[in-house]
DNA sequence: TTAGGGTTAG
């Protein structure tokens, strides 16, 4: 670099030359190569382009460089030469740097106009300063720069910022005139801090003080929305838009593609989603996420095929999709997919995939996917781990879930749940207990779903009195409120036993409304212990509540059929032959040399099907010398 | 020679 004509007698230089070759310095001595030219020229006019140039740059270097310069100013800047510095310094990595620098200026006696406030201002809400943040806004009402709008609103947002919404909220009610950005600021910030309903009614104040949304405000508000879970917001904003006419840019429809396919609203989802010109990565993950819960996992496929360069939440987003809607098999080939194109998994994909084995039952595939997860490296991962126990348990392989469970390096609440529920699952009730108490004395905290595991493995195992100290427990010693699940479980635990009365005092004394599956665990209760009567009054409350519940007409169609009521019998099952109601069937499934073999009720498909039931007869036959006598009660009319 | 507001997926 050449800044001097003539070694000799420099020549002063125009101020556009030293803005170019400004932007040509790459280092700090070319910085210093050029202030030295300035300085032997003479010129202030030169030197104050300098110094402009200088803090407009965003490269730390001009920044520091320029702070360096005005330390050795020896008369306090006037704000016009270091109004510029100010925002680029509240704009750099290092916001704080802003403060320090206004407090030099203090310190030199030097004054602040309008435009000096925001950008100190700014730096203040972003490193939560509010004790300069206070200073400021004295300063500004002293030198009358709070009646401007533009300051006004800073302040109202420093006090946001720093965790001070009350005062924030004082700064907006005493402006005089709010535009729609002081409108948005205040509306943002509630929105931040979580009071969604302060935001809602500012936002109806808005509308009604005839100030129009635009796209920012309406952006805050649909994610605020979209924050409330509530639907009833959703279809409000969407009549807004239409009504009004709203110009939609990128970060509008990002919010309301998110906020309706996070709603399962994926019709309107995709009316947005087909109206953005460019569709980044984030949207498309939501799309294709907003797809499969709503069980539309082709859809979500088409859109994941369409999305180009995938990111791993996009991956994992597939994968879980296919994995929790029993396509274990997709799943796993998505992951092998992913992991051909380069990219790694996390914890939460490797979570994702144990899930999906667990879904698949084989335990060959659980063991192979256990090995992947220690190739990649999970070992000691809580989340990894935690999955696993879940996999092994659904797939059978109780001894693996415990090995899993104890080498464990750190285990939480999930971990415990997890192996007590395993235990239950395969009728070990007294190990769950046993764990149970080792969690207490290991002092951790019981949740909710740790006792829905406890109380399963009691009703399972008919562990009446055990099962009711447990439950009492909960709201007496843990201070879990019993839920939904947790009375399913006591109803099931007194209908196993035999305990009918108290099953049906479970149900009435629940403090909330019964469903379907409480009423059905009494019901199948009733029918295994032949009380048909009360069977009956389950059955009934559950068509009450499905007029469809396959079990329920099963059982009515039953009942009628041993009181010889063979017109009720028909009129049952026609019904159910005209909506297209079957009774669904449990599949069982062996492994076997890693094959699977699956059998339904009266199944003849299997190669070795004569030999099976060969070998069925004579176990039957064998149960029967021994005294157990099967119960045809239930499979009178259905077979 | 300058100024205040935004969204988002596993």
């Amino acid at each position: 670099m050449n800044v001097r004509p003539n070694m000799l007698t420099p020549s002063p230089i125009t101020s556009t030359a030293v803005q170019d070759v400004l932007s040509h310095c790459k280092s700090l001595s070319h910085i210093k190569q050029l202030h030295a030219h300035i300085l032997r020229t003479v010129s202030d006019h030169n030197l104050n382009t300098f110094l402009f140039n200088l803090s407009s740059s965003s490269s730390s270097i001009s920044l520091n460089y320029s702070l360096s310069l005005f330390s050795s100013i020896p008369s306090p800047p006037e704000p016009f030469l270091f109004n510029l510095l100010l925002r680029n310094l509240s704009r750099s990595a290092e916001p704080r740097a802003t403060i320090l620098f206004y407090q030099r200026i203090r310190h030199a006696g030097g004054r602040l106009d309008r435009f000096s406030f925001t950008p100190i201002l700014k730096a203040a809400s972003k490193v939560s300063a509010l004790f300069e943040g206070m200073e400021l806004h004295g300063l500004a009402l002293k030198t009358a720069a709070l009646s401007d709008p533009f300051v006004k609103t800073a302040v109202l947002d420093m006090y946001a910022c720093c965790g001070r919404i009350v005062e924030a909220r004082k700064a907006f009610d005493e402006m005089p005139q709010r535009d729609v950005v002081t409108w948005n600021t205040m509306i943002e910030r509630y929105c931040r801090c979580g009071l969604l309903d302060e935001a809602f009614k500012l936002f109806e104040e808005m509308k009604c003080s005839n100030v129009m949304p635009d796209e920012m405000i309406l952006c805050n508000i649909v994610s605020a929305c979209a924050r409330t879970g509530d639907t009833r917001y959703n279809r409000a904003v969407y009549d807004f838009l239409k009504e009004n006419d709203v110009r939609m840019d990128a970060h509008l429809l990002t919010a309301l593609v998110t906020m309706y396919a996070g709603a399962g609203c994926m019709d309107i989802a995709r009316e947005f989603h087909t109206k953005m010109s460019v569709r980044s990565l984030f949207v498309s993950t939501a799309m294709v996420s907003g797809f499969s819960k709503a069980g539309r996992l082709e859809d979500a496929r088409d859109i994941f095929d369409q999305t180009g360069k995938k990111d791993l939440v996009c991956w994992t987003t597939m994968i879980s999709a296919y994995a929790e809607s029993d396509h274990p098999e997709e799943a796993l080939r998505v992951f092998e997919e992913m992991c051909r194109y380069g990219t790694e998994p996390d914890e939460i994909a490797m979570g994702s995939v144990v899930s999906a084995c667990a879904n698949l039952g084989v335990l060959e595939n659980a063991k192979w996917v256990h090995e992947l997860t220690h190739r990649n490296g999970f070992e000691s991962s809580l989340t990894v781990n935690n999955a696993l126990i879940n996999m092994y348990a659904k797939c059978g392989g109780l001894d693996a879930a415990r090995d899993v469970f104890e080498k464990m390096p750190t285990r939480n609440v999930v971990s415990w749940s997890s192996m007590i529920n395993a235990f239950s699952m395969h009728g070990e009730a007294n190990d769950a207990l046993t764990l149970f108490a080792r969690m207490k004395q290991e002092n951790v905290e019981p949740n909710d779903v740790t006792f829905v595991g406890v109380l399963y493995g009691c009703s399972h195992s008919g562990l009446v009195e055990e099962g009711k100290k447990i439950f009492a427990s909960m709201s007496d010693e843990y201070n879990v409120t019993p839920k939904l699940e947790h009375y399913g479980c006591m109803v099931d635990l007194f209908g196993r036993a035999n305990r009918l009365q108290e099953a049906l005092e479970v149900i009435e004394s629940m403090p909330m409304a019964p469903n379907v599956v409480i009423w059905g665990s009494l019901m199948s209760a009733c029918r295994v212990h032949g009380e048909l009567e009360l069977g009956e009054f389950a059955a009934r409350r559950i068509l009450e509540l499905e007029p469809d519940h396959d079990g329920a007409l099963v059982l009515m169609s039953n009942i009628y059929a041993r009181e010889h009521r063979w017109d009720d019998v028909r009129k049952v099952r026609r019904g159910m032959e005209e909506k297209n109601v079957f009774k669904e069937k449990g599949v069982s499934r062996i492994d076997l040399n890693g094959k699977s073999h699956e059998f339904l009720i009266g199944d003849k498909r299997h190669t070795e099907s004569d030999e099976i039931y060969a070998k069925l007869k004579e176990v039957v036959s064998e149960l029967k010398l021994a005294g157990c006598v099967p119960d045809g009660g239930s499979v009178l009319v259905d077979v």
